[in-house]
RNA sequence: GGGCGUCUAGCUCAGUUGGCAGAGCACUGCGAUCACACCGCAGGGGUCACAGGUUCAAGUCCUGUGGCGCCCACCA
């Protein structure tokens, strides 16, 4: 059969969109959880309904895809299961943005209508993320796309709340929580990103009560002073023993407050005086339960002094913190100011500073959920690639402190409590309590919504139907491998390993891949500010999602960040190019009587007819065979990098540059007789197949588009198997035979560079072989010599012509005509050069191979692969010399 | 303050048990008859951050120094 030709150019744009309908409708993409074959199950890391794609995303998708098509193609019955993660906070965000527009906030709309505007918004603008991973060629199972607040994952949470209420492991308790004042909701630690600036510390004088002593309290939030209810010292500093007891008056407020000695202090930082705010600050807030102090709040939910603040109420926190200072100066009690660099929290999601501030919300007691999850890490059960980020896991996993999950926002997961006005119950519950159990009266409900990241955690087994028990959940959890970035280890990846371990009763998945971050071309962060993003969506557009996925793979270092380079986008844009051209070729050269039969075919040919194969068919059958075994084991483990650039070396520089050169002369001969012919185009066809298929899990559209040109068997070639590595076609003997002949050719090629010979010039050639095998491996292989080296003749001699050029290969001497043409100056240099070179060589093997330690210390093999390499570079080195020495000889005859 | 990582060609980076220093891009020379100029052939380019040590042998292992990056904690 003859397909239709190939397109003159490469287009990405004419086919990849249709390959990626043509597989999503043909349902390739689907799991079966009543199949036989081995499971290969991965859950995507959740996007931000909000987000669009970026190239961490890219990224990320790009290695999951080749994960999943690859374990598709060997065999197994693969789930990637796709949806997206409700993200509160983000949601929020954005939300109250547009609100801010019409100068409004979520307040004014009230919750149903705020809960409503966020459904629709998520209706309309929620699968923009999902589109956009299509085009990247993605192979999810959409039947089984989920979204964290969907109806059963919302079970889910409920299901777990409940159950870890009921072992007493959620609490509620009023603590010092991070608050942001204008997200307007507590965030957990991790929520917190600390940013060292500029600031100041003020240095404040409390007269102490009775006494003409002054005590100096040194603070960088100079406005918490207003609600301050003790000063403390440390009880063992002797500066200070004879005031504890007595009590200071806090400026400004007039108010007398003791002071106490708690062993939190720490006498060397500043006068070893600190105040303390219970309700602005987690240390004071402990040391004021130890004292039974008051809790006074100065500063509100949205960041303006309370009533408490007396004539500081309703100022923004930063005018107050400046007028109270400058008014502490005026009146005497600024002992000095200080510039001072400290670490200032700010919320992760709106970068606003963050206020430590007292509040009522829920607890997870993580460290109890936390011991089992150490525990599968630790026994090897668990995984994480590359290996030393599991360090990174233990030391917060050693260290975890339980987890505020209650967040004062709308759009998320309501935490499933009641409240008894009437006799204080609290009531937690799978289904709304119609009234209070002890005494009947109505209930009020929590207005409280869960942190995105409880939801999260749940992912691996909620998406699978958990708590019902499904026949996904059995297929298909645990899942293989997580992918995914090194930020949220302690987010994500720490939680659903917790998670997974307690209610799905075992590990969520085997092996935890950190990929790297994606950074500009000089390693910067990608940034708004600073205007260096690349859009992923960009790329696919300009050069194709083939070429954006090969190269983002092609650089994917396990646990290494990624410079992504717009050089090497354009390098592997121009691979894609050279597959696409090499395809032409190969349909170009097809005739009638080529069909998928033949393909086929080549395994007997490989096994029973090597003593008639032609030797670069021979090699490439080899070298197809090894690559294939080796990208395998590469992507076994994770390194993606080396897979790529294996496939690539292969098809470019062994496939392009050698085999297809090889064979052009016999295929593009229309007199070539058929039974010279059909063998070669058999071996080609057989090669190219393989190659599309090693190579389809990291460009799957191209791949496609060729394939099916090709003749072949089946209706996709994301279904075909990959190739495996196959006793019969390894021939490493074979193989360097080839190798030496490739050499020759190099050298021979080199030789006419140097020496600036015309490219299109024939010439003959002599060729003073080594041994017998030799002779006889060059005399069969004697027309793709003369081809590639552009030779006329090659004749066997003894010695090499005067007035010729020459040089020497791993084979032998050899010898080119150039019909006296030579430049006796340019050749002796030449010559005179390489020599040179090789006597460096030589001495530094000779060294080593010459030292007793070395020949009674090294292995066996290492000293004898040293001596042959001696005898080897001598041997060149001699015939080099004769060479020099005929060409001087003959330099003094003229 | 504690911990982790990194330093290799002009640039960006590979280099997995110690055993001949690599890739891509960039650069130089040559090459326009049909797979591909998004190409071919050939070539130049290295004190593997620095200083010690272990070893027959160190880019690779150990110790220290310096630059850069990240994580955790946070004392006002």
């Amino acid at each position: 059969m003859v397909s239709e030709p190939l397109a003159k150019s490469y287009e990405p744009k004419e086919f990849e969109q249709r390959w990626y309908s043509f597989w999503e409708s043909r349902d390739f993409f689907k799991a079966d959880a009543a199949s036989e074959k081995p499971v290969f199950s991965i859950v995507i890391p959740p996007p931000n309904v909000t987000g669009s794609l970026h190239m961490g995303h890219a990224l990320q998708h790009t290695l999951h895809d080749i994960l999943v098509r690859w374990k598709r193609m060997n065999g197994f019955n693969t789930l990637w299961l796709p949806g997206t993660d409700h993200a509160s906070i983000a949601v929020h965000y954005v939300l109250d943005k547009q609100l801010e527009e019409q100068k409004k906030s979520r307040f004014d709309l009230g919750r149903d209508e705020f809960m409503r505007i966020a459904w629709e918004w998520k209706k309309t603008s929620g699968g923009t993320i999902l589109n956009q991973m299509r085009r990247m060629g993605v192979s999810c199972d959409w039947s089984r796309e989920r979204f964290t607040m969907d109806e059963g994952l919302s079970r889910a949470v409920t299901e777990v709340f409940v159950r870890l209420y009921e072992e007493g492991l959620i609490y509620r308790g009023e603590y010092i929580v991070n608050w942001c004042p204008r997200c307007k909701t507590a965030i957990s630690d991790l929520e917190v990103v600390y940013k060292a600036s500029q600031g100041h510390l003020w240095h404040i004088k409390y007269p102490v009560i009775g006494s003409d002593e002054c005590l100096t309290v040194a603070t960088t939030r100079p406005e918490t002073m207003l609600g301050d209810t003790a000063v403390a010292v440390h009880p063992d500093d002797e500066r200070y023993t004879h005031l504890v007891g007595k009590k200071v008056l806090l400026p400004v407020m007039n108010r007398e407050i003791p002071i106490i000695a708690d062993g939190f202090v720490d006498r060397e930082f500043g006068t070893g005086v600190v105040k303390v705010t219970p309700a602005h600050d987690a240390n004071d807030y402990e040391a004021g339960l130890r004292h039974g102090l008051e809790k006074i709040t100065v500063i509100d939910d949205a960041g303006f002094m309370t009533e408490a603040a007396g004539d500081y109420r309703g100022m923004d926190r930063y005018k107050c913190r400046k007028l109270l200072a400058e008014r502490l100066e005026r009146e005497g009690f600024l002992e000095k100011l200080e510039d001072y660099e400290h670490n200032v929290g700010q919320c992760d999601r709106c970068s606003s500073v963050v206020e430590p501030k007292s509040s009522i919300q829920w607890y997870l007691k993580v460290a109890t959920l936390a011991k089992p999850a150490i525990e599968a890490v630790e026994s090897g059960r668990i995984c994480f690639v590359p290996d030393n980020f599991k360090k990174r896991y233990f030391e917060w996993m050693y260290n975890i402190h339980d987890w505020c999950i209650s967040r004062q926002l709308w759009w998320g997961h309501r935490i499933p409590a009641w409240y008894c006005d009437a006799c204080g119950k609290i009531v937690v519950a799978r289904e709304t309590p119609e009234k209070c159990p002890t005494c009947d009266a109505a209930l009020r409900a929590e207005t409280d919504i869960l942190d995105t990241w409880f939801s999260s955690a749940l992912w691996p087994f909620s998406t699978l139907g958990w708590p019902d028990d499904t026949g996904d959940l059995r297929a298909f959890y645990p899942t293989d491998t997580l992918i995914t970035g090194p930020d949220i280890i302690f987010f994500w990846v720490a939680r659903m390993i917790m998670m997974g371990l307690k209610f799905a009763g075992e590990i969520p998945f085997g092996q935890v891949h950190i990929n790297g971050i994606v950074r500009d071309a000089h390693g910067k962060k990608m940034s708004k500010t600073k205007g260096n993003i690349i859009e992923p969506l960009q790329l696919i557009d300009e050069y194709g999602a083939d070429a954006v996925r090969f190269t983002l793979s092609s650089m994917a270092v396990p646990g290494t960040d990624i410079p992504f380079s717009p050089d090497r986008m354009k390098g592997y844009s121009a691979f894609a190019n050279k597959v696409w051209n090499a395809a032409r070729f190969v349909l170009m050269n097809l005739r009638e009587e080529d069909d998928a039969a033949q393909a086929a075919e080549v395994e007997e040919l490989a096994g029973a007819g090597r003593g008639t194969m032609p030797l670069e068919d021979i090699w490439i059958l080899h070298r197809t065979n090894r690559t294939a075994a080796e990208i395998s084991e590469a992507l076994d483990k994770f390194r993606f990098h080396e897979a790529s650039a294996l496939i690539y070396q292969f098809i470019w520089h062994e496939l392009c540059d050698w085999h297809i050169e090889l064979v052009k002369p016999v295929l593009t001969n229309p007199e070539a007789a058929r039974e010279e012919r059909t063998p070669r185009i058999k071996v080609l066809l057989h090669v190219f197949d393989c190659a599309l298929r090693m190579l389809h899990p990291f460009m799957p559209f191209i791949t496609e588009e060729i394939w099916q040109k090709l003749p072949h068997r089946g209706e996709s070639l994301m279904t075909q198997p990959f190739p495996q590595f196959r006793e019969a076609f390894d021939n490493p003997a074979a193989a360097g035979k080839m190798q030496d002949l490739m050499e020759l050719i190099g050298d021979i090629r080199s030789l006419r560079a140097e020496m600036n010979i015309d490219p299109k010039r024939r010439m003959d050639a002599c060729l003073i072989v080594r041994k017998e095998d030799d002779r006889s491996l060059v005399e069969q292989n004697m027309s793709r010599l003369l081809t590639l080296a552009r030779l006329n003749s090659v004749d066997f001699c003894e010695v090499v012509a005067g007035g010729w050029l020459s040089g020497v290969s791993k084979l032998g001497s050899f010898g080119i005509d150039v019909r006296g043409a030579i430049d006796i100056g340019a050749e002796r240099a030449r010559l005179e050069k390489e020599i040179e070179k090789l006597k460096t060589e030589i001495d530094k093997v000779l060294k080593k191979i010459s030292s007793h330690e070395f020949v009674a210390r090294a292995p066996k093999e290492i000293v004898e692969e040293n001596r042959a390499r001696y005898e080897e570079m001598t041997g060149k080195y001699n015939k080099l010399e004769i060479n020099l020495k005929r060409l001087v000889s003959a330099q003094s005859q003229l």
